[in-house]
DNA sequence: GGAAACTTAAACAATTCTATTTAACCACCC
DNA sequence: GGGTGGTTAAATAGAATTGTTTAAGTTTCC
């Protein structure tokens, strides 16, 4: 029964950055080296991404495939796209164009470039308008 | 460079079981005995625990109990909730209330259902307006 | 009562994670 | 150049997690 992913090591350093103290500070108030110091803080907020990612994962298992959006694609037809798509299956999108671009750049920033999508992008749309990108 | 928490073996019964298979029918599909596709599945939801609260620890590093939204309450009757307690602690909440309902969505889409309140729910305030629900 | 769905416990091998050290490295700033 | 703050790589021992099986328990529904 542990609690969250974070060991105490971790969640010391954490506490101790948050007041604003420096490595070297921390290294010698909990006994360590500052590399250390350095390694517990840089696990510590990869388990952070991790768990994220991991309730991010849990929304998706509500959300239904929408639609692809193919590589080469103009930034802006993706709202478009999804629009219709949605209203087609009855379902009002939560976000306008400019709502929904920030939410695909937020998403999968390393898809797109400039006004283009670099890589294929699949769309998955809840039953509340809610969409995600993949 | 892992994603999230859940292995593929984990998400793929998640998957099955929010289609609503039983135990046994995904123990078929994925070759293994129902005992363990329900050992996995445990694992799979104490994973997601763990990550909720691990979320949930970064932000009280600074953040403090605002009030609790009951199950079953109506789920735009939570910003009005949060926006009163927040005034009368002197903090103004830095989301409107279509953001701040998005916010509970993605913080804890297994806590709704539609525009209802599933579980109780904990809401937590920042002295910067910032919002976590648990 | 009996079947189906589900949970639990114990045990095990394989894998992964954690904290550590040491030694080197980058980027500023004075 | 030297100091401060931060990162990285390699190596290692110990701890934790994962998927599995087997076998014995529930709970639920007809």
């Amino acid at each position: 029964m542990k609690d969250g992913l974070l060991t105490a090591r971790q969640k010391e350093v954490l506490r101790h950055r948050r007041q604003g103290l420096t490595q070297q500070q921390i290294a010698d108030i909990i006994g360590t080296s500052k590399a250390n110091v350095c390694t517990i803080e840089k696990s510590a907020l990869e388990n952070v991404r991790r768990a994220r990612e991991t309730l991010q994962f849990m929304f998706t298992l509500d959300a239904r495939f929408l639609c692809e959006i193919p590589a080469g694609a103009d930034l802006l037809a993706v709202p478009e796209r999804v629009f219709r798509e949605a209203s087609s299956r009855g379902v009002k999108v939560r976000y306008d164009t400019i709502g929904l671009i920030n939410r695909l750049r937020e998403s999968l920033p390393e898809h797109l470039q400039a006004r283009f999508v670099k890589a294929d992008i699949q769309v998955y749309l809840n039953d509340d308008g809610e969409v995600y990108f993949e």
